[in-house]
DNA sequence: ATGAAAGCGCTAACAG
DNA sequence: CTGTTAGCGCTTTCAT
């Protein structure tokens, strides 16, 4: 193994000046600087992790908790994330815990707390009562919303907002009968909740009342319980001719749905989603959807880490990512 | 932060005690221990991980690098190993490649190297001699067959064997005509060719010769790529009776197509798929598998790190993991 | 602009 | 069975 005193040694000068060229600091002359990384390339040096970690208090590793990783949002939210943390020096280390909240809890108390420095949470059971009485002291951000804005820093999108303006597309486009599929009353699920909102908004401005038989349930997000909410609307013969749908999971299954009842999308149903998945690109047809600016999610997530473990004690802040309405051919 | 010298001073006894009590260390009184624990717990002792692995020269951090994380194989692969991994002392790094060579090559070489004490790697389009000629000192171990053997430890499964048992089980239900769906020319996958080695091995036993028609080519290994070779199968109007699909993935898709051609599954045509994926478990009707021993695969790489990080420098292995076949609705 | 040196918290060799 | 202590490689204060 090379050390910084082999470089040092190798250059003919100090290590400190070695560490100096190693993490960019100004001050070092141009000729000594030059010098210096030859030998580091000439050696062939890299920096020792665990003795810079050690030194500096940190371990340069953060946990990024995520129900599931095999979900189309998820994985792509979990790879900018890596990507975009790793141009600022960070590793991430990715946690699923299939919603449960044993894993939830173990993940966010002790555990892992030795290992990184600080986690983004994106969680499905716990409460946010339970994860603001948390006493660890690594800096959290949690992903999406949560009733009562609990004192934890956490980015959000306008789910309210983005839904109406869904809603509003399809109105726009004519369509006079809309439902929504994905509601969670059993779920208490707050994201669901907002898009709800954001649906009945809608229709509220546009002068229309919401019906119990227009929002359908789900227990998943999951594309098979798209299909099934959605043949259960089309079951009633009373059809609607366009369908908000809380996912692009959901509304796959959803447009599957349709087709196999022996109607067109959009003719006779118009379809929109929500999260702007990869495999919604490539649907037939193409999938209308809300898209988040998730390279966006992830920055703010890093940015609340960075700032925290800057020393930055101000209250918990709430961070909104920008959302744009993406129309493709199902509407 | 609660240092060892802490929890030291508390119990009344040398750091060196505490240390042997954290790490378990036989040779302790259990009156000692217990009370040392009982420092333990009431200053909520926690080792400085950084301290460790600099002290230890080893970072305790594994990568697990597949080509993409959300595939339903890959994704039960990674959670596997990561809980393996865990029980072992190891936390697991997951790295996405995508199947691009270049990110590939950036993880092998360098870029991480100073950060894990090792890597599990399925590569996709880098080729034996490269992942040979790694100079690198991290031990790795490749998951997945690779044509010549090539002088690295890797773990795969019998695959001619798998494919050959798959063939044999729809033989013996009678099924006379026997098609092969995923077969790989372009992409010169060692997977895919051992799996169409085996299903000619098993006509070939039972008194039939191979046909090029039987043997339906993909691009990829996603459903619709499955949807659509066997869209195909079918339009010829002379349609086999059964077919192997190289992956389960494939099979769903060629059991949508079945379906959507208004045929019968099992009845008309008989499926069996590869990898034993949850999803083939709940599809109507369920799907016969392959099922590669997952946990076994994840064992026996860690079994190699492990053993080539406590200084093995033996020849390199080729450890197979067993499989079994699972019947189900779809055979 | 560069050098000398302390010390981050831990493990393990050495001593008893 | 337990105590003392030397570093692991690095960053950074203090000095020049």
């Amino acid at each position: 193994m090379v050390r910084l005193r082999d470089v040092a040694a190798h250059a003919g000068v100090s290590i400190r000046t070695v560490s100096n060229v190693v993490n960019d600091f100004q001050y070092v002359a141009p000729s000594t600087r030059a010098r210096v990384q030859a030998s580091i390339d000439a050696l062939g040096y890299r920096p020792n992790v665990a003795a810079r970690n050690l030194r500096r208090g940190r371990t340069g590793l953060l946990a990024l908790v995520v129900p599931e990783i095999d979900s189309p949002y998820f994985s792509d939210l979990a790879a900018r994330t890596v990507r975009i943390a790793e141009d600022d020096g960070w590793t991430v280390l990715i946690d699923q815990t299939d919603g449960d909240a044993g894993r939830e809890r173990r993940l966010l108390h002790g555990e892992r707390s030795q290992l990184v420095d600080g986690v983004i949470f994106s969680p499905w059971s716990m409460s946010a009562e339970e994860l603001a009485s948390r006493q660890d002291a690594t800096p959290i951000v949690l992903l999406g919303e949560h009733a009562g804005a609990p004192p934890v820093d956490h980015v959000v999108i306008d789910n309210v907002g983005a839904a109406q303006e869904a809603v509003e597309h399809l109105l726009a486009g004519g369509r006079a009968d809309i439902a929504a599929l994905g509601v969670q009353p059993a779920l208490g699920n707050e994201t669901a909740h907002q898009r709800q909102l954001g649906y009945r908004r809608a229709l509220s401005v546009a002068g229309q009342a919401w019906r119990a038989d227009r929002e359908a349930p789900v227990t998943s997000l999951h594309r098979a319980e798209g299909h099934r909410a959605m043949s259960e609307l089309l079951a009633t013969g009373d059809r609607p001719d366009a369908v908000f749908c809380f996912s692009d999971q959901l509304a796959l299954g959803a447009l599957r749905a349709v087709v196999d009842a022996g109607l067109r999308v959009p003719e006779d149903i118009a379809l929109v989603g929500f999260d702007d998945i990869e495999d919604g690109r490539y649907s037939i047809p193409t999938l209308t959807t809300i898209a988040p600016d998730k390279d966006r999610i992830a920055e703010l997530a890093l940015q609340v880490l960075r700032d925290r473990l800057a020393g930055d004690d101000s209250p918990a802040r709430v961070l909104t990512a920008p959302h744009r309405l993406v129309i493709r051919g199902s509407s």
